[in-house]
DNA sequence: TCTCCCCAGATTGGTGACCAATGCACCAAT
DNA sequence: ATTGGTGCATTGGTCACCAATCTGGGGAGA
């Protein structure tokens, strides 16, 4: 499928979008696999686009860490390291260990929100598409966050939690493992949904910074073994 | 001053940085003020580079929300609103916060790093440049934050820190407020990091915060002057 | 006179061919 | 074995060009 035929079906963005964003979903479903090189005229003849959107759709790439650019060299598909993850994850419980400390003093809208994504995550783990269940879940994460009520920094959750996507896909025996456990997945969401209903932000904060943490050391201990 | 002529002296990065470095410096300034539209194909010819190669810094600088890009229309020099203030400042406060809510624990090395940049500002405010002072008091906050360890973090705020520095500049009123006053500005800092060094982390949490909010009520206050 | 529509000009989005700059692998000389 | 070319592949950047889209102004119709 080129980027050329989705135009004709959507043109809502610029064809640099449409293809990162094709690349993107290219690269967490595994077709490309973490190391490879992007070689822009390559993909300029595969994609029917020229060399220089496809360095605009690699740049965008680049800015949220999927790829990494080097001058003169190339870009290549991000390869995770221990260290990657434990940043990553560091940055996520900092950020849902505050928002959910706003849990005494949450919007009816943003508390609203939380209901509608467990909704949506409940629904789609019925459901039992693995991707949809990593979607909604990063969704849910997502709307905890919103309670910070920072638009800027909802946008860098958002690059946070692509990154995570990808970390996960990548790790396919970590991503297994979050959702060959349905119910224990939903009651842990359960869980912090009701500490939010409640207002315990005490509560709230500890589960979330828990459960961002046991995905921590599961994605460590995946790619750790991926490295060697 | 060309880009052109930079290249000569240093190569030391692509022309599109450079470009948007220059772009950047001059916004700062107030050369380009606020709402002004970046036409390409004139600054194609100021610059002596590609109307292409001036995509790419716009880019760049849309990326960093110094200015705003519209589909076929343009891209402007932003505008701040009361709205952005607030919501830049909530993210600086939840993030300084937390940073500081780490004194207790703080690393040999980010202790140093504090210290650092406190003597660099504290020589800043000696020199009585206004320009360097800013940069260096966000350098210190920028310390701060290295506090959480999270070099994706780190960027966040070294993206929010443009921010500020744009709007600080551009608001003459509460610049002039933050330099004006050489010796409470150098107490409050060196309060924070007296917190930082007794790893008294309520005290430093708290400092922060006030910090901050006094900057972001003086800033609101500049911003609806200036639109009224 | 007012409203709506359409069109021409301006500006950005995107392409293709081209040259320059850089990095890399290979090879020769010491 | 190390050093220093040398040529090739790839990216960085420019230029000229066309397509897509926005904007403003001038009719056509009420």
């Amino acid at each position: 499928m080129t980027v050329f035929e989705r135009r004709s079906t959507l043109s809502r963005g610029t064809t640099a979008e449409e293809l990162a964003a094709v690349l993107r979903e290219m690269i967490m479903r595994g077709e490309i696999k973490p190391g490879t090189l992007l070689r822009e005229e390559t993909l300029s003849t595969q994609f029917e686009v020229s060399r220089r959107t496809v360095k605009e759709a690699l740049s965008k790439l680049a800015h949220e860490r999927i790829v990494r650019h080097y001058r003169h060299k190339g870009t290549q598909v991000t390869k995770f390291t221990a260290a990657d993850i434990r940043d990553l994850y560091r940055a996520r419980k900092t950020l849902e260990g505050v928002a959910a400390q706003a849990a005494d003093h949450i919007s009816a809208i943003q508390l609203q929100r939380l209901e509608h994504a467990f909704e949506n995550l409940k629904s789609a783990i019925a459901g039992g598409d693995p991707v949809d269940v990593v979607a909604r879940d990063l969704e849910f994460h997502q709307a905890i966050i919103g309670s910070i009520e920072s638009e800027r920094i909802d946008d860098f959750f958002a690059d946070i939690a692509v990154e995570m996507r990808f970390a996960l896909s990548v790790l396919e025996s970590a991503y297994n493992e979050s959702t060959d456990r349905p119910d224990e997945t939903l009651a842990e969401h359960e869980a912090i949904l009701d500490a939010f209903r409640r207002g315990d932000s005490e509560s709230a904060s500890n589960l979330v910074y828990a459960h961002a943490h046991t995905y921590e050391l599961l994605l460590v201990e995946a790619v750790v073994a991926a490295e060697s």
